[in-house]
DNA sequence: CTGAAAGCGCTTACAG
DNA sequence: CTGAAAGCGCTTACAG
């Protein structure tokens, strides 16, 4: 239970209003009446009321935009969740959301969609942003007009924004790395990596944290070959029936991405080999296969705490002004069939 | 945005002091005009406003209590951070935690704090119930007091309460059998199961589920005896050095509660055998273990989610009434050396 | 540049 | 049993 603004304006010797142009740096006050005001605010340790700001902005209601590659990709359905939960968490507060989403990763359709977002007035925006030089100048022109950015899921390097909420996709490559070594116990493992793309990040940062834990602690695993399947479950069932063709002795499979589906089809066929099998996330794809015990393990990265966190801060950050922490991460969980019905919850994880 | 009070007033032509009477439960008012306020409540689908609630309260700030066996016991550290969080988060709305701690499980002690903070007029209580009949009655009595109490990380039978908030320690056995399972690969393990005490439902929930597990999936996982290590240090390394001895094949040990720094001293001096190791909780015990590799796996059950949880849905409860669902189980997640730095946080995870 | 007033949605005494 | 008023902490027009 702090002071409050009355309370400092009684200590100023001025007006509620003027203790509030101080505090929230709006325009028109003495400058020197504003910093002996700050000083005060800062002596008593003003804290200002979130119930009482809630209620007094109550008549500019906010709107946050989100745009993010969703359609057909089902780990965004969790994130969506997350979305809509902080969602109904703040609209009490007059908080409403604009969801903007589009199937893969076009920078035309990304630039359309958060300029449409822009022109219908948001307050802020979180999006999954592609890393290319256009979708960062963009960041400089929201920038330039105040509004906040959150990142979602993937970070953009060199790009102004308020801050990044997603996973660590390098340690999530480690978690997947010292688990197969785990798994291994002391026999080699002939491993195929299959990734979403070499053009993709986030994908390169998984193998990264693989290798390094692989090198440092399991030198029996061995990788064979790195692959490529665009996220595409038919070219992936292609790239392993043709593996396990090539090299007889494969026994480990580490998909980073997309297109799980199609490359378990493929071990599923040569049902005489005995393959362990880590892949990312739980969705409607790879619940089933690990529930079957296909799918070894999948690691997983709180997609819905990463839509809620990221309404949650730029909410934040437009009523409070409180600056988030500049990087968000979510931690990485190892899933196997025995915790599967356990699906991340809200509970504000916070 | 919902309608307000105002509004309903308006609609059923009295005061908002009389709404506020039906809504809110509150002694004189009229019946027939109460249901006919709520009638309309319902129908325009009214929901009270949170920040209005709030600030309306301020005058009659709240306090919980909480009571847990904490001391000397490195769990609680950090159930503790989740319950500060919460009390920081909700210190706006005049909200204030008293806790009182105490080493072990004694009955008579629980009863002494409880009573002292339901003296100190405390509004709601969380706490971790031994289960044992003076318990119970003194939860009669609190539900005949209208105090709201969650059981926290371990629940209790026939026993009046708002919720349970903690892991199904069924599940975390579940998981635990699982995981050893994979970590088996084909061969057979001699498994030794510590647990902490037959008397602790808990513990005894953990051996059921690793035992379900096993014998559904994994037969070559041989359980060779379950002894009582009292979660005490000392002992269990006793314990497991006399296993190691009679049993020159044991090769797994599954420990469902504390004691895991001496069996792992026991493991680790005979270094000519390797042992898998599943043990439960990210402790300062279990951390630098888990980093030399000598514990395997660890099952954490979101510690700090339950100190927060168990805060804000009582606090929720006072502010609104709204009924939490009546079990909150954390999820259990596996960890090992590759992931250990992540530790859950709080971003109200929700 | 500054203050006084009205209002956000709710609760709590106080009259009647 | 019911209503009118004051107040919680803040913001936003509106005067000056």
């Amino acid at each position: 239970m702090s002071v409050s603004i009355r309370e400092i304006a009684r200590l100023a010797g001025v007006s509620r209003g003027t203790v509030d142009r101080a505090l929230n740096n709006r325009p028109g006050i003495n400058p020197q009446i504003k910093q002996q005001i700050l000083r005060i605010a800062d002596e008593v340790g003003y804290r200002s009321n979130r119930a009482g700001r809630m209620l007094g902005l109550r008549k500019k209601p906010l709107t946050l935009g989100v745009q993010m590659p969703a359609d057909g990709n089902d780990f965004f359905l969790d994130v969506s969740e997350g979305l809509e939960e902080a969602a109904a968490e703040f609209a009490d507060a007059g908080l409403s959301l604009r969801i903007e989403t589009m199937k893969g990763y076009s920078v035309e359709r990304q630039l359309a969609q958060l300029n449409s977002l822009l022109a219908s007035g948001v307050n802020g925006l979180a999006f999954v942003p592609i890393d290319q030089p256009p979708i960062r100048s963009f960041m400089q022109k929201l920038a330039r007009q105040d509004i906040p950015v959150i990142t979602l899921n993937s970070d953009i390097a060199d790009a102004p924004r308020l801050c990044y909420v997603g996973n660590d996709y390098t340690a999530s490559g480690r978690t997947a790395g010292g688990l197969l070594g785990l798994l291994a116990g002391d026999r080699p493992l002939e491993t195929l990596i299959i990734t979403g793309s070499v053009q993709v990040l986030g994908h390169n940062q998984r193998i990264r944290g693989f290798s390094q834990v692989v090198r440092e602690h399991y030198p029996h695993i061995h990788i064979l070959d790195i692959q490529e399947n665009q996220d595409d479950d038919q070219l992936s069932e292609q790239l392993v029936a043709d593996a396990l063709r090539r090299w007889p002795r494969l026994n480990a499979l580490y998909l980073t991405a997309g297109g799980v589906a199609g490359a378990c089809r493929a071990v599923r066929r040569a049902a005489d080999r005995r393959l362990k099998i880590v892949s990312f996330d739980q969705t409607r794809a790879t619940e089933p296969l690990l529930q079957e015990g296909l799918i070894t393990a999948s690691i997983s990265q709180e997609p819905r705490q990463q839509g809620y966190q990221a309404i949650r801060l730029l909410f934040d950050y437009l009523l409070d002004g409180s600056q988030p922490p500049e990087r968000v991460i979510m931690p990485n969980h190892i899933l196997i069939r025995e915790h599967l019905s356990h699906r991340p919850d809200s509970g504000n994880r916070g």
